[in-house]
DNA sequence: CACTGAAGTAATCGAATGATTACATGGACT
DNA sequence: AGTCCATGTAATCATTCGATTACTTCAGTG
């Protein structure tokens, strides 16, 4: 397999191990083990678990600026801009662990050099909302914001409990009625060990 | 100084070093030395760093509903429930990383002992917003979901980068057009290293 | 065939860190 | 005075983890 093709694959599987353990909590060896290498070729191709951690935060917020795009240029016009939006968001939870690897990501403003590309990640998504969805800052603020609220929920995994305690299952269902019926289609049950 | 006010002091400590560096980020030397005590010290008083963090996750919940119960009980009516409850929430901003620290904790839901503390505050909190506060569903959802996105905006700092960056600087001036003002006066630059 | 370079790993090293042990200090109460 | 017991620390241990080094394997090429 191309070096290429090789860095694609951990890459994926670091999405998952960091959304799942963060970046502190995660470690090389177990990236290296979800991908299916050695964890010494994990550091090769990558340089530092620090610089890998800037390949995932930067390419998911590529892929969640690219799945936007896509339902925007989509020829669909049934759905509001907001819902189709909202689609795409949920589309990306197929691959696991992106919005898990955000949030850890946007909570490490004070690393020195995790916090400048965190902060540079987010201003991205804000100005695609405000510039090329045109969505106004009240919109822009009300999105963002459910989308965090989601993250939370997804991080919580509060999904593995809305079966088994009612207190959940309440908040689950009145305060997702349609969207998180969604989620927990798509969302990916916790079967890794912590 | 009786080991119960070691504790709080500890705890206090605790809430700021957990908050900067997320649990697994986070040492318990460090812990120590911002509390002014040696680190065995801090693993005495409190068992493992595993259950200093269930300590400082329980407190920020309890803060966090004494809080909206101390300024829903308060005689002053002129602002609407909302208004005070958002109110209620900026002033822990005084309680240094409490926000950070449950954001952080909202995403070990998969870890096999936090998940479930993580879990049952959160639900703490939906009850407390439903069941005493009176919000209904859709109210409470949009006051959860602001809540993340401001834990958000303080985790990634983007209060440092306000007078520096352009596009943060529209980005927070439209987003938060009253409400953080109030964040910029009272929330902690970042006067630690990382 | 011999050679080169890319893909990949086993072994290991050093630093960091949570936890333990043994010890020091000082007040309270016989 | 002598004995406890609570507060607290210095020294240290065992483990984990990111990184490095030194290999091996193998496909392509002249």
């Amino acid at each position: 397999m191309s070096s290429d093709e090789r860095r694609a694959e951990i890459l994926l599987a670091a999405h998952a191990v960091f959304g799942a353990r963060g970046y502190e909590g995660a470690t090389t060896d177990e990236v290296a083990r979800a991908a299916g290498v050695s964890q010494p070729y994990v550091v090769r191709l990558f340089g530092t678990k620090e610089s890998l951690f800037l390949a995932v935060l930067h390419d998911a917020v590529d892929q969640l600026l690219d799945g936007f795009r896509a339902e925007l240029t989509s020829a669909d016009d049934e759905r509001s801009v907001q819902d189709r939006m909202g689609a795409a968001y949920l589309e990306l939870l197929q691959v696991r662990g992106l919005h898990q690897t955000l949030s850890h990501a946007f909570l490490l403003g004070g690393h020195p050099v995790i916090g400048p590309a965190a902060r540079e990640g987010f201003v991205r998504v804000w100005r695609f909302l405000r510039d090329d969805v045109g969505f106004d800052a009240d919109t822009a603020q009300a999105f963002l914001a459910e989308g965090m609220l989601i993250n939370t929920m997804i991080g919580l995994r509060l999904i593995d409990e809305v079966d088994a305690d009612d207190g959940i299952h309440e908040l689950f269902d009145t305060c997702f009625p349609t969207t998180m019926r969604a989620v927990q289609d798509v969302a990916p049950r916790s079967t890794e060990p912590w």
